[in-house]
DNA sequence: CAAATATTCAATTGAACACTTAAATTATTT
DNA sequence: AAATAATTTAAGTGTTCAATTGAATATTTG
């Protein structure tokens, strides 16, 4: 009677029960496991981006991106939206982000290394990092948003005031020399912040940046 | 000047810097992006176990357990605490499960196919799940911690009653029929409390489990 | 010190993964 | 309907990973 073999065999024991849950739920965070893939969930925090914004953000090929987006796709942490003759990815939901920006906390719990490398980095620029819970203290200080201009659009600081760090050489002259510059940016692993706080201490500028993101406020 | 190079070499830039990081972060993900490894985690939030006790609980071989454990303890989840002749594990610290925690209540929201797993499971018992916020309506009551004895001692519910689901059989008559049996054991997706609600029901005791476990309050 | 126990290590195998290159697909413009 | 642009897919290659096995290494106990 192989129909009762059938019929009962959709029922699941213990051991495959166990087994299915932690495969699906390994399988998920799998996909996270990957520094390119990891970085692009950062990235996707700030906004829609086509593969190929992502692969030069990322300074990885198209086709490689492409690849990394398709798993991270079928993991459902990325949707994508066709549009004309191009494709937009993004993020699945708020939470993607929520839980990116847990692991990370969570690694520099963990790594010490991580702290490390981010103090060094900085180091090297006397950079000076904020948090938002001490910018009080360095009132009276302007807000400079140094992302891409599509990106401050997608959302910001209201008090904020967009410089992509690629125009902000040619822009020095509208900044005050009395307020403190806090600079931010896309979060603590990005660079944009520190390239900016470069350039304005070199030309006289108090400054200094934010270590969170506008993302790390609303997600 | 080679002394000059290798005196700047050591300091990163952007990208060396973003990799170092992201690989980082991606390593310790790794490290949990594996079901035995999610299993394992789950497993020694409830208290330290030898390699023996984990490789039985989780279905695998001692040594294939041993590896997971050295992964686990590399990536600093686990620590290891040598006593006598065997040595137990545990997780590094109250994070790592908070970690995992987080993991697997996004997971759930990620993939409905999840929860369907689980209530498709339960549904062969018709067992009910009770969340810890809506026990008042159980009332009265009796919380009964089916999971084996060390793992009680080493922390529970302060009104549970520990019954091993192994020796709920012979214990069924110390059980009260006027109120409700709750069984709870290491969380969603442990089955102890699933085992001993299917001996409960067939003996005409009132009952339902918990969701949570004990742990899921304490960290 | 030898036997017993607990655990790791090392070697192997097959599967999965990341990346590159090139071809294929899809939609849009001409 | 052909040409173009954006992106994916497929095939190939080198690398890493999981699982298994049997041997090796402690550590304790008799």
């Amino acid at each position: 009677m192989l129909w009762q073999i059938n019929f009962f065999s959709t029922v699941m024991d213990k051991s495959e029960f166990k087994q299915t849950i932690y495969t699906e739920i390994a399988d998920m965070v799998k996909a996270m496991a990957n520094p390119h893939r990891l970085e692009i969930i950062d990235l996707l925090a700030n906004g829609e981006k086509t593969v190929e914004q992502i692969a030069t953000e990322t300074r990885i090929s198209i086709a490689n991106a492409s690849q990394h987006l398709q798993n991270l796709k079928k993991a459902r942490l990325v949707k994508i939206r066709r549009l004309k003759n191009y494709r937009l990815y993004s993020l699945t939901n708020i939470y993607v982000y929520a839980i990116w920006k847990t692991l990370r906390e969570f690694a520099r719990l963990q790594i010490p290394e991580i702290d490390k490398i981010v103090d060094d980095y900085r180091r090297v620029n006397n950079a000076t990092v904020v948090s938002l819970n001490e910018l009080e203290k360095y009132k009276p200080y302007l807000l400079v948003d140094v992302r891409p201009n599509e990106e401050f659009e997608n959302g910001h600081f209201d008090e904020a005031i967009n410089i992509p760090v690629s125009q902000l050489i040619s822009n020095l002259n509208q900044l005050p020399k009395d307020k403190y510059i806090i600079t931010y940016c896309r979060g603590p692993f990005c660079t944009f912040a520190d390239q900016a706080l470069e350039i304005l201490i070199n030309s006289g500028f108090k400054a200094a940046r934010l270590e969170e993101a506008f993302v790390d406020v609303t997600r």
